[in-house]
DNA sequence: ATCAATGTGTAGCGGGCGCTACAAATAATA
DNA sequence: TATTATTTGTAGCGCCCGCTACACATTGAT
């Protein structure tokens, strides 16, 4: 019984994710994210009940996709320096598509209007947290195995890595220069022994 | 002749670079300033006119004071490798400070509120440049004493010291072991033959 | 004392915000 | 067909935003 649902959802928030992607939280409006999801605000607050809601079911969205395909250059070479290497290469290749926006979601949520709302604030640095572990994991096994030495320092490393990546995610919209930032990364990485 | 100015400028100017150090711009608003700056409406667009031109001169009066002094521990020790340990001290010691917003208001001007208006984004990016480049100096200079070996990296090791410091002042509020954080500070050096 | 110039306090404008109230539309059930 | 449940569109609430209009206070010059 009751009336059935016309908005595709699935769309609603793949459009909603594009665009607190480009603009943030804060900054992106209720009316606008309306618009681009094609629904009104009463289809809105009977499904999804509140922007912070929505926030949440994007940044799930955003880690079922783009965060996965990038984890997954992480994990599926048996190597770990050139598992890292493949990771980047992920993230740099979004730069050049023109259609992409410049910045991760979830990197972009360790601010202080997404940090502020408390549900946010565990999902995010869960999820960051999630990404270093598998790291750490990817690290100490290399470590391990023989691919790095006995004494490598895998929490440490692994901690400069996520730091470094944070700054690129920032950096990265007003650095132009694509062979720049890999002399960068590679420098970086050769540094650190990886 | 006409009226003078009961307000204390400098003191205003002080109290509104605190409130926009730790709240950033957009997220801030004219009459919380107002309230810390003890001024009206009246006052304030007599003299100031804007917003935007009250962060402007909060970022200058923040450069003046703050980023002067970590420049200067950068520059005030002959070793670029001690010089760099020292500016990184200055960061941390303000960051063991209750009473000190946690994060670079400059470092934090790197947000797309800022940068949109184009006045703001000059002059952020000419003041990170000037910094960057006082640090590329130095380094030069150290290669060419002999501090640093004469085929360093110069222009990609200071690049990566910049985004490295990115990502640390956004990581920072989130983590919390300053020992920690000393210590993937002196790994990641040790690693660019700093 | 008068006057022009400038600073200050107040009241409020126009607009956008997230969100809600509620009636109309649409569905399954009796 | 009548009833009940659910979704949808609309209109607008209460609040805060940056900013402005303007009367009033205070100054120095004449």
């Amino acid at each position: 019984m009751g009336r059935k649902i016309e908005f595709d959802y699935n769309r609603a928030i793949e459009k909603a994710t594009r665009l607190f992607w480009e603009k943030g939280y804060s900054r992106t409006s209720l009316r606008e994210l309306l618009r681009v999801m094609q629904i009104g605000e009463g289809s809105f607050y009977n499904s999804i009940k509140s922007k912070k809601q929505l926030y949440l079911e994007c940044l799930k969205h955003y880690n079922n996709t783009v965060s996965r395909r990038r984890l997954d250059a992480l994990l599926s070479d048996p190597s770990v320096k050139r598992g890292i290497r493949a990771f980047f290469k992920t993230v740099l290749d979004e730069l050049d598509n023109p259609r992409t926006p410049r910045v991760c979601l979830l990197a972009g949520s360790l601010s202080n209007d997404v940090l502020e709302e408390r549900t946010l604030e565990r999902y995010v640095l869960a999820e960051m947290t999630t990404f270093a572990d598998h790291f750490r994991a990817k690290l100490e096994t290399a470590r391990k195995n023989g691919e790095l030495p006995a004494n490598f320092k895998v929490e440490i490393t692994a901690q400069i890595v996520m730091t470094y990546l944070q700054g690129l995610f920032r950096v990265i919209r007003v650095l132009h220069n694509r062979a720049e930032v890999e002399a960068q990364i590679e420098t970086l990485l050769k540094g650190l022994g990886l």
